[in-house]
DNA sequence: ATTCTTGCAAACGGTTTGCACATAC
DNA sequence: GTATGTGCAAACCGTTTGCAAGAAT
């Protein structure tokens, strides 16, 4: 996570892109949620200030942010692709009927190094821990 | 994964469900398969034997299997699903350029218990650890 | 002035759905 | 004979793409 719009901007352009309205108020959307939002969720977000911004121009924005490796996508099992601006290590936990996402920290980020024959030569740059449960709400609803 | 095909038949029978032609050969060429296909990878391969069966069977069965216990969906970023009859804990290494996925196998496989405030009110059912990287072929292609 | 970006709308692709016919029991 | 499952095709829906108009530098 950058800590700051200004900070976006300064990644922007280091990188030669522009400093559009659109990449700002996209990102701090994300940054200001808490609930792991898709990009239609960000869309009706930002679409309270902005009312002409459009659907492609979030997706085409968390793409850039993403390779930029401002933003992660969060692996669900589900359709529909969820964002996290916070990239410090932590895990989720998804409820596998409302598809709800929370945060799971630990004092001691786990680390499971692999050794060379479970690499299968693959260069490794990531890891991800997720569990699959059911929220409080879900629990207490009939099947 | 169940061990054999009869077994299938057994937990289908138990469940109440018919055994057909169809499930077993979809089962079966997901257990066969050692490349954690996606449900059209299954359907070519079973359209080999049974040219005219459907690809919204192959669907439909994965989704039956799948909430019977016996088959599991392989978490990955992509737009789709990909299918493992292995139900033994294991992680996965997903290829970030041509998703191909390895599994990952532990001597002892990890466990990550959550304490209570970690679990937000959660019901846990199951963790998956998962890698992002880059296979070897596609380390050798340039950008 | 030039390059990059946006909004729009159509296309795309994996998945789901509805239903008449077929199959398992 | 009855309930369940299949094949087919259309619908669905999240995402991507192409392009003319607009904004950033």
């Amino acid at each position: 996570m950058v800590d700051t719009l200004e900070t976006l901007a300064g990644v922007l352009k280091e990188k030669g892109f522009n400093v559009t309205h659109q990449r700002l108020i996209i990102y701090r959307a994300l940054m200001e949620s808490k609930d792991h939002p898709s990009a239609e969720d960000i869309y009706n977000q930002v679409r309270q200030t902005d009312p002409i911004i459009s659907l492609g121009t979030v997706y085409k924005s968390l793409e850039m942010f993403e390779n930029l490796g401002l933003i992660q996508r969060v692996n669900t099992l589900y359709h529909t692709a969820r964002y996290d601006a916070d990239m410090s290590p932590h895990g989720h936990i998804v409820c596998r009927k409302c598809e709800r996402i929370m945060d799971v920290f630990w004092k001691e980020p786990p680390e499971f190094p692999l050794n060379k024959s479970q690499k299968h030569g693959y260069r490794i740059d990531g890891m991800s821990i997720h569990y699959v449960g059911m929220c409080p709400e879900c629990q207490k609803k009939k099947p």
